[in-house]
DNA sequence: TTTTTATAAGACCGAACGGTCTTGAATATT
DNA sequence: AATATTCAAGACCGTTCGGTCTTATAAAAA
């Protein structure tokens, strides 16, 4: 890795995890200069504007959690253990992250939601590689007889993730992680009576 | 009501749209004067500061919610009917409200929690609120013998808070509704088969 | 080792930012 | 109807915003 491409990757990383505590509106160029120890040279000289910044620095971030789930749900051969796996790295994600400042495709999504196109459709996107991982471990656990025949992969992956998500949200807000661990509580019960064979 | 109180009150509902749809940093003084057609003036007349506004902008769309709250579940007797008339009234408000850009109480949580003390202080303050609604009324229904005693009413508030504003991200991050119906769904068929005696 | 290229610094730009203050007009009070 | 008060307009302020461009230097290629 060259020079420039050393300094371009910690620039997306810094500003990652600014972008995630502070938003993309609330982040400005000399925040980022702050955080880097650059100047504005060194940082318009990778990225031709914040607009692509904040765009890079998201893809860099959901790459970053997308290799930890890829990771953990490997390492399992059963499907409800692939499942609790995504959470185990979800959970652990939160509470002691590379990138500070909770989920970035939760807080991505809802500061883009009614501002920013661009940043909407990438946050889409990745919203919908972790419904599809779900999906596809449930539908795999569905043949393998693990999982019941019954079961609606998809809105299992919605009610997953939204109950994840929504704690994420609380426990964020109290500085307490007591609210994450419910959710997860809640979907092991609820994955070993209503989904395990 | 005077001119003044008049004016004051048309700035708090203006600009608590904006900012639930914009958020905070992301609404300048110059957007609160195009969407209540006033001059500087007329604004820091009634506000001190952007950030005075703001705080009152949200405990205005947060008590015009919690009204809607308050007449729906005491319009229902029985407990399990209760928690369902507030997840109606969530559901309508996401869906037509009147205050655009989905709810306050997720939106200020988010943008708040690493960047604006006071707001967040707020935010939580909304947040227990709901939480004890919920609570009190899985306690009464206990009481009443309508919900089973093994309940625990605080974990039941946090999933139900959870999954309710995770689907709400979610529905309005693809534009379509159909996540928080699954989100009700699901909140409904767990009560059946947990809650209810 | 010399030459070329890549890289980051930082002065500079116009626009937009949050906020102040004076002033004329509209509204209440008497 | 006369007076006192409230209210909103909008010019104005210093600061910060995102972004550009030239230039010295460091790194890579020859």
């Amino acid at each position: 890795m060259s020079k420039g491409e050393e300094t371009k990757a910690k620039i997306l990383q810094q500003a990652a995890e600014l972008f995630n505590q502070q938003g993309y509106a609330g982040s400005s160029i000399s925040d980022i200069m702050r955080v880097t120890g650059l100047q504005k040279g060194g940082i318009y000289n990778h990225f031709s504007s914040k607009d692509e910044l904040a765009l890079q620095a998201f893809d860099y971030a959901i790459a970053q959690i997308q290799k930890l789930y890829r990771d953990a749900w490997r390492s399992k051969r059963h499907a409800i253990e692939r499942l609790q796996a995504i959470m185990g790295v979800f959970h652990r994600y939160i509470n002691h992250s590379p990138i500070k400042g909770g989920c970035p495709l939760l807080n991505t999504a809802i500061e883009s939601d009614d501002t920013h196109p661009a940043l909407r459709e990438r946050a889409q996107k990745a919203m919908n590689s972790w419904r599809e991982l779900i999906c596809l471990i449930i539908e795999k656990g569905i043949e393998r007889r693990e999982v019941r025949p019954t079961v609606n992969a998809d809105e299992f992956a919605t009610i997953m993730i939204a109950i994840l998500e929504g704690a994420v949200m609380m426990s964020k807000l109290y500085g307490d992680a007591i609210h994450l661990d419910r959710a997860i509580n809640h979907l092991n019960d609820y994955m070993e009576s209503q989904l395990r064979i």
